[in-house]
DNA sequence: GTGGTCTAGACCACC
DNA sequence: GTGGTCTAGACCACA
């Protein structure tokens, strides 16, 4: 996996984890991959690992149990559809609003991107 | 000024220079204001002023005369358009149509959104 | 190390950073001294050290891993090469050939200055 | 006349100054411009134009007459000369030959950049 | 006056 | 451990 040298590697992990959850790759109450096991997929110092998992667990979005390993929350899903939801319309959408007057774009320009990005991926 | 304790302050110091240019306060070729005049305006030490000029001049937005100065680049606008607009199709729009579709948000939801954030302001 | 006092050390240590990977005793993708390292080493302050890699950094000479170090570019070799080229056919050549002409000085009697700094090398 | 931002202005009026004298624009014993004409000329302060011929003056190249102006000196074009031929040999040359080596440049390639050089001016 | 270099030292986030 | 930010203050060359 690549990352970006701008972002702390641990919250695009925690980015990474949000999303297979997100999309069901992880399902509630199922074992994640172990610290380790990610570390070496992901060539990455354990302890960022472990960085990216506390912070999910923080959020209420996986839990350990000890000597077993770390599982998918109960209400991991609804909590990281909500931590999403917030940033995005707190974070996302004002700066995209304001990107938007400064260049100059539009609604009906963003509608044209939007269909861009679908028909090449 | 405040500060957003979260980002660099000489980054902060950055965008406020581009946005004074990009609003028409700092016109092409005329002087900005001193390190030393800016330093003491924003209560911030001469090293950080100075670093975020040279940050601007290594995007030529800025350039320097010996002795007397800063001044707005001829192509300082331009430069500041695409650097914004290049930020905004390879991050900010990616980003946003990707929590779109996690989040299931259509492009109606957005224009409501909008209409929302511009009758507030 | 000792430095000319003519020149600011920062770009010293750029020079000698360069001739080190010219001369492959940094090897491309090989991690270079630390900040810390080589500010213990040369005697000088770490900003100082800083300044020097963030230079290099922005030739695309080196690059940084989070909280590991720096290392030499994939394509730090070339961009040293292609640097230095430019800088000879743009300043040193046609100085030099000024020079010249001012001074009276033909080809041949260059080639005499090099064979006599060849000898006493 | 346009500076180069790198090195100081009255370091390059004062080369100025002397391929003037080299090439008999200004002859021995010759009046040069005043300080307020060559000001106004090159488009830079006064005292810059001083500076740098106060450092002519030094190097014996040229003398002043108190309410009159700035004269060449009797030994001036002897002195240039000198100066310029020790600075030559003594670094403009080993930086070449240093330069080549590292670029793998040849003597005669640098014949062949002499002709380029020659037929494009 | 202007920009620029450098230091010593503190403090931070990240790996 | 790593890089990075920031400060206070000194000192320099240049216009």
């Amino acid at each position: 996996m690549k990352f970006d040298q701008n972002k702390p590697i641990y919250l695009q992990i925690v980015e990474f984890v949000m999303e297979s959850i997100l999309t069901k790759q992880y399902q509630t109450e199922e074992r994640i991959p172990s610290v380790r096991e990610l570390a070496v997929a992901l060539e990455v110092n354990q302890n960022t690992i472990l960085k990216a998992y506390e912070h999910l667990e923080n959020e209420s979005i996986i839990y350990k149990k000890r000597g077993i390993g770390y599982f998918v929350d109960q209400q991991g899903y609804d909590q990281i559809m909500n931590i999403k939801r917030a940033e995005f319309i707190q974070h996302t959408l004002p700066d995209m609003f304001k990107n938007m007057q400064l260049l100059n774009i539009s609604l009906e320009d963003l509608k044209s991107y939007f269909q861009q990005l679908n028909n090449s991926s």
